[in-house]
DNA sequence: GAAATTCTGATTTACGTACCTCAGAATTTC
DNA sequence: GAAATTCTGAGGTACGTAAATCAGAATTTC
């Protein structure tokens, strides 16, 4: 049978009101004591029992999520997930309150994030644009004893606690492992398609796939990036117009979204035999890859990203340090083979 | 703030008893009651506290893990994983028991299965061999009331609950997927080194394979697949063999376990160009990726499929039915640009 | 050495549920 | 309509922990 704090109350010859105070660091404990009863908990090998716990403590985990508005089919799905844990807040003991924000639009975020009454908020979770007013912003909130942890796309230089995404520098290697296996021999040039590069993962995807093509893959060059806003108009337009303009383009990287955009051109230019890598699976994408216009689909699960997010954030709360393996958002690869 | 048994009580105007009686399904309460009872439920929105409940309860769940033994790396790592869940087991109420079979022997599983006491044990996890006595041992288990789930490779016709590893069909497709894009314009053979078709995952992936390959990549036909019963050296002397023996062969596809016999062989042939691809992420296979001898793995994460179990057999245990979405085993693809 | 202060123990209530007993009400049976 | 049976309510204890109160012991202060 596992120990219970009576146990170790016996064992450490002092009550249970003594054992209680050690657990929970309260004051009024001689530090002899103290000693005893970290010895009897080592000595039986206490762990509480954290359901027991909550229960009796009546906790509740009051956490803010921030996310931008707007058609990206992305963040569409994200505000899905964040709902559906919102469906379960009875269960984990939090409640969830979605704000959300124009896309590319730090003032907005900063404004949000400078409302939090600590009082009332343990937490918040938000996708950050990395400028260093949103920063400050994080830095202001940490001071005030609320955790933050950023989604999607990082705030390197900040105090969060955490970051749930994936590692995008890799995702940019990776995409270009793919394209250039994909090209084999072939010589040419391949366009990359960016959102913003105000956004780190942005950022972090093209810097890392210029690296490996550089280093890798000889035979290929880059066009690009082209910066879209994440519009599916502007995307459809730039990609349509490299196409024509430049006739050894051999593959495309969409590392941002308005993925509807570069099916758009795909579609107008079936005859050129491109390899084409883009990320997140949507039903658009999905579409195309089943199709065959796009080769590959760079995911990451956003369900696991904010379950990963609220994990952590509950964690902190309780003092406790999230095991960062566990919390490893994976870069997932879609052929149209492996398609779930 | 949420219902509770108490309030329920008060909405449908009996006793505590009553309400306790109608949630746990005991008898002595009249059809007409039950009904106000289960109307209060509806309308107050009432779900069990499952934590409270298992508090009150004292429940364990004891659970076994059946597991072949030898020197396969995938399989130590997936007997790691679940030594690591034993670990958890005071956290999770679990109490688990690890036995252990000659690898390919189904009279060594069936025997095990066959001393499991249903009074001692609510659930048991095995990785199966398909065949017709395992099943069958499978399905007088489940009569008598322990819910079993397959591991890694499944037992198709069984009474399984639950198959906790990935759709090994796409798996092979994938493969084939990678291999052909891989290989680009070439034309030629790709060689398919296979464990045994007594695994129905290698059946599974195998089957998938050849028909992705014949339905896409024209350009490409295949050698095998080759038995090897997962040994690295068997593996090591069919692959030399092969490869010396038809000179055509572009691509190599491991869809069994013994990489070490496959990079060994790899090695001594590093002036072929081939596309390879290979299952599971171990010390030996990531460093033939790393290094380029292999083009992509493909993994499941063992880890995941050990957890996902547990939160399988407890959930059935509770009467509950898992949410098969949250438990799919995604199959994961590395290249060298995102192993983590 | 008395008073003030700090520490410790004993005891109690609570969290939400499970499960038990016992008495009394309601219903059925003869 | 009495007896037998079935149903329901009231109340309690327990699970392992948190948190509070209060009294008494130990220690410090003057």
């Amino acid at each position: 049978m596992r120990p219970t704090v009576h146990d170790i109350a016996a064992e450490a010859g002092v009550s249970l009101a003594t054992v209680d105070r050690v657990l929970n660091h309260r004051p009024g404990v001689r530090q002899k004591t103290v000693a005893k009863v970290e010895e009897a908990v080592q000595r039986l090998g206490y762990v509480r029992d954290v359901t027991a716990a909550n229960l009796a403590r009546r906790r509740l985990y009051p956490l803010v999520f921030i996310v931008p508005t707007g058609p990206n089919s992305f963040m569409r799905g994200l505000e899905a997930e964040i709902h559906a844990a919102a469906q379960r807040s009875s269960v984990e003991r939090t409640s969830i309150r979605i704000e959300t924000v124009p896309p590319f639009d730090p003032g907005a975020i900063v404004a949000i994030l400078d409302s939090i009454d600590p009082a009332e908020v343990t937490g918040v979770a938000l996708v950050a644009t990395d400028t260093a007013e949103v920063s400050e912003a994080v830095d202001r909130l940490a001071d005030k004893g609320v955790h933050v942890t950023t989604l999607v796309s990082d705030l390197p230089g900040s105090r969060r606690i955490h970051f749930c995404g994936i590692d995008n520098i890799a995702a940019g290697r990776t995409a270009a492992g793919l394209i250039g296996r994909f090209c084999g021999e072939r010589r040419g040039k391949v366009l990359v398609v960016a959102g913003s590069m105000k956004l780190s993962d942005h950022m972090d995807r093209a810097s890392g796939f210029a690296a490996v093509l550089a280093a890798e893959f000889a035979n290929l060059g880059i066009v690009g990036p082209v910066e879209t806003n994440d519009d599916a108009g502007a995307v459809s337009r730039a990609v349509s117009a490299a196409l024509d303009a430049e006739k050894d383009i051999v593959g495309v990287y969409n590392l941002g979204a308005g993925n509807r955009g570069l099916i758009e051109a795909l579609e107008a230019h079936r005859q050129r035999k491109l390899a084409v890598v883009a990320h997140e699976v949507t039903d658009h994408s999905r579409r195309a890859l089943a199709e065959g216009l796009i080769d590959a689909l760079i995911n990451q699960d956003c369900g696991h990203e904010v379950r990963s997010a609220i994990r952590v954030l509950k964690a902190r709360a309780d003092g406790l340090i999230p095991l960062s393996a566990q919390e490893r958002i994976r870069i997932d690869i879609f052929l149209k083979d492996n398609l779930p």
